[in-house]
DNA sequence: CCGATGATGTCATTGAGTGACATCACTGTA
DNA sequence: TACAGTGATGTCACTCAATGACATCATCGG
């Protein structure tokens, strides 16, 4: 046992949300996150570089399991076709915990500066699927293309997902990725 | 003839940029980029709602500009068409000036914050479109698709083009639609 | 000549973010 | 047991982005 409670950055996320969706995020000041955590503002800097990223914990863990899954698909799968893998991991992960989902999802849409930062951990996202299909062989232009075209279904899906009636991730990924399709062939 | 010299936004977005360019974003203080232009900090918020947004000044034309393409699209076109469509009138638009491009360019990339706002008026860019494909009877999850697809290849066709060898911007977007296309039927 | 207008300046304030340094429980080791 | 080292936290001071309230003043219409 440390001299402190335990799992300061753990109190700081779950303050941070609560005081969010009680009053917003611009209407919240890291002072009053931290107080509710039990810390001081300047340890909220300690774990999180700005404001905004207390609410974007699990991302690195997301884009870990989907470079994973397009690592792991076969070697002669199309690159759309490992795109729906990591997808499909990506559903996998989310997936489960729909109210919470909706819940980070009312905070963050309601406000443009981490509408801004959920935009950038897409793209670093996308960055990190693009070099991964480079890693299985597939040429520049259509790694990149591949990638951001899979975080553009991502995208699509997963509002419809978390703003619909209630459906599985996984299945409304998929048919976004379909309606991608036919689009290009259309 | 005013009071004070004409065009104080201008002079901003000149001398932000020339700072910029000089010593990077972080190290410039919008004090700084006022005094170069003549006025007061205070000014520079009543011309630009932060301190970013100074940079991202044509945006708004752009997007116009892509949305007029869209709605004067020949309407048996596919949705992929129209989109193909609003990035000719890009490419029209920012193509011609490649210096002013890549210094903008340059100045963006090295940052988090600004790299952040430009994904937004890209998302900005993104929804317009969708809007504009609705309105011509685009249903609504492809109309959402086509358009993030059709900024995704603005994205990574504008990067190659600013930063390969000489090529036209246009060329470089046709082709990279192209792509798009061969991996949806891949 | 005068009052309205609009662009700007001045001042005060809040809050994000950072660097420097102090504190103090716990750990391992002599 | 004592003591130096470590690591998480607190405290303090500071810079700078951003905003509201109010003052200033050249120009324009009458």
């Amino acid at each position: 046992m440390g001299r402190w409670e335990p799992d300061a950055a753990g109190r700081l996320r779950t303050a941070a949300l609560e005081l969010h969706v009680e009053r917003g995020f611009e209407q919240t000041t890291v002072a009053e996150i931290a107080e509710r955590a039990g810390v001081t503002a300047r340890t909220f800097f300690r774990y999180f570089s700005d404001k905004r990223e207390v609410l974007f914990g699990g991302s690195e863990h997301l884009q870990a399991a989907m470079v994973a899954a397009v690592e792991s698909a076969p070697a002669a799968s199309a690159p759309l076709d490992v795109v729906a893998a990591a997808l499909t991991a990506a559903a996998e992960m989310i997936g489960g915990n729909r109210a919470y989902a909706e819940q980070r999802w009312s905070v963050i849409s309601a406000n443009a500066d981490l509408r801004e930062r959920e935009l950038m951990k897409m793209e670093s996202l996308a960055a990190a699927l693009a070099d991964a299909l480079r890693g299985r062989g597939v040429p520049d232009p259509r790694a990149g293309l591949a990638a951001e075209a899979g975080i553009a279904v991502f995208r699509v899906g997963f509002e419809r997902w978390v703003s619909g009636p209630t459906a599985e991730l996984a299945d409304v990924l998929a048919a976004a990725l379909a309606d991608l399709r036919v689009l290009a062939a259309g």
